[in-house]
RNA sequence: GGCUCUGUAGCUCAGUUGGUAGAGCGAACGACUGAAAAUCGUUAGGUCACCGGAUCGACGCCGGUCGGAGCCA
């Protein structure tokens, strides 16, 4: 079955090429339309920092999983995975051609690839969490190899965080961590993934603008009105970057400028931390967001994608 | 013009009593399976402003030159 998704870093025009794609589409007499899979888009009322298309900026494409989540909810891949999975699945039980838009790496492989995430719990995360915080991560880690030899040499001790999923997952199932891992591969396998990327000097000043440019917009302001819908009882919403920072300076904890500046560097650190993701998967086809003939040369591989696909 | 402080990695700065240098951030690369806009690892960067002097040996002491900052005139 057809299905498209573009990926790559933050700020390489994305949502334009997926929308410029599902409309050469249906002008050709099928239909296509897209799913969101950036983890903050998720989320009603983050737009200016999250650079969401408006309504009016769609092309007239059908949306989805955009706005879908309130600040106050958790947005986690395992959730995103129960939603999406079965949308895409509907999309193409009705002749719809799904075009995956975003740049959350886990997001985009827990959906195109067969993961299973093994199940979590609140208390035990939060024990653990603790016991972390208190004996610090090289401990944990020596706890995980006593657990799960295996897991253990597969995460560097310094990393606390993915070493207490580990334990929690050795603990909830029962079963060593590496063997919650399935290799299978399923038919999503063979989705079309276009990446768009193009030379770090470029896209390093290009970021940088539009952070500036958020803050112009009125990201300030945007992040004052959801102090009302609960931003700071958020777990995920509020850490979004430029979120914390527009927090910070409403908070009189960081000037503007310093709000501005750190929020440049954590996207342009975030830009770069997505290409390590995304470089190893050697399905993606890269094209570079400046190229002239980027939209024919995006419809040739769609092409050939849905002809194959059929 | 005088006095005081100051010039160390791309940036901000540490460098105990003289034995040719470190951190954080940044950069490049990488890991990544229920917070992934998260968490973490590796590596590369420095004729210690410049010139001269004493010393076996100076980023560190002495003198001078050129730049900064402040105070007094």
């Amino acid at each position: 079955m057809a299905l498209i998704a573009v990926v790559g870093p933050t700020g390489t025009g994305k949502s334009d090429l997926g929308i410029a794609i599902a409309q050469t589409l249906n002008a050709s007499g099928r239909t296509a339309e897209i799913i969101n899979i950036d983890s903050m888009q998720f989320y009603k009322g983050m737009d200016i920092g999250t650079a969401k298309l408006p309504l009016q900026e769609r092309g007239g494409i059908e949306h989805h999983l955009l706005d879908y989540l309130e600040v106050t909810e958790e947005s986690t891949a395992a959730q995103y995975q129960e939603v999406a999975r079965p949308l895409i699945e509907d999309l193409q039980g009705r002749g719809v051609v799904p075009i995956l838009v975003g740049g959350s790496m886990l997001y985009v492989a827990s959906v195109l690839n067969d993961f299973e995430f093994p199940g979590t719990d609140p208390v035990l995360r939060a024990q653990l969490e603790q016991e972390l915080e208190e004996v610090g991560p090289i401990t944990m880690h020596r706890r995980l190899a006593q657990l799960d030899p295996v897991a253990a040499q597969r995460i560097i001790p310094q990393n606390g965080r993915r070493t207490v999923r580990a334990i929690e997952i050795v603990t909830l199932t029962g079963k060593p961590f590496a063997a919650a891992l399935p290799e299978v591969p399923t038919e999503w396998q063979t989705s079309l993934q276009i990446g768009l990327n193009g030379p770090r000097e470029e896209l390093i000043p290009r970021l940088q603008k539009r952070v500036e440019l958020m803050w112009q917009k009125g990201l300030v302001s945007e992040v004052e009105g959801l102090l009302g819908h609960g931003l700071r009882e958020a777990k995920t919403a509020k850490r979004a970057i430029g979120y914390a920072q527009a927090l910070a300076q409403l908070d009189g904890e960081m000037t503007q400028a310093e709000a501005i500046a750190d929020t440049i560097r954590l996207t342009q650190k975030y830009a770069r931390r997505q290409m390590s993701w995304f470089r190893r998967d050697q399905r993606i086809h890269w094209l570079d967001y400046r190229a002239e003939d980027l939209q024919p040369a995006a419809m040739a591989l769609v092409e050939q994608h849905l002809s194959s696909s059929n």
